[in-house]
DNA sequence: GGTATGTTCAACCATATGGTTGAATGATAA
DNA sequence: TTATCATTCAACCATATGGTTGAACATACC
């Protein structure tokens, strides 16, 4: 599987934000509209629109219009991609761990 | 466990580049100078030194002096947070996008 | 049609990134 | 102590974020 660069500067990009960590916890749980997302962050909707914009670029979440309300979700497929790299990149991590804790017993 | 969220902005802003998920992965394999591990971009060396100082904030590597030379390597406990964390992380994830397909199949 | 509700756009501001160049600092070697 | 190598700092530029306010759309309701 290839790395796409450009999507990892988008979701980890994302994820660079506490808002934006907050968000995709909560719309995780429940789809939820705009307004409802917005009403726990002390910014305007305008704010949370452009976090929205941003998290939707990274493929990270979709909206789709009910009504008046436009309803966000998690996005399966690209949520996916993301989880899949998590995991490829905790593994490599912990293995180059485990060889430096190696590295610093031998030092000792 | 606490999630620090200071912690959070600044390891994922840091994975957010392309040049510094570089760096981290050639630093983990084997502890470097700056001026090596500036070699394969086509940047200047005050950029790599940016980027470095980013990473540094992030705690994801620490740099200490041999020499002439500053030498760079992966720190092991910042890391081993962050990798605990992704690791959390992408639980959560997984559960809500095993949910997400549960409910995309009810729909069908 | 006109009005209210929900969301985005446009213009603006401050700060951070990601880059440059050129000077300054640290450490070693002559 | 001076020259050299390795790295950072300072000043600058362009672009992105994260926020604001106020106007503009979209849709539903009367």
């Amino acid at each position: 599987m290839v790395e796409h660069t450009q999507t990892l500067d988008a979701v980890f990009g994302s994820l660079a934000d506490p808002t934006r960590r907050d968000i995709l916890k909560r719309v995780g749980r429940k789809e939820l509209s705009v307004s409802k997302i917005a009403k726990p962050y002390n910014v305007t909707l305008a704010a949370i629109s452009k976090h929205l914009i941003i998290l939707e670029k990274a493929k990270l979440i979709n909206k789709h219009r009910r009504g008046k309300q436009q309803v966000v979700r998690l996005s399966p497929t690209a949520l996916k991609d993301a989880s899949e790299y998590l995991r490829r990149y905790r593994k490599i991590w912990e293995e180059r761990l485990d060889r430096l804790e190696v590295y610093l017993i031998k030092k000792k």
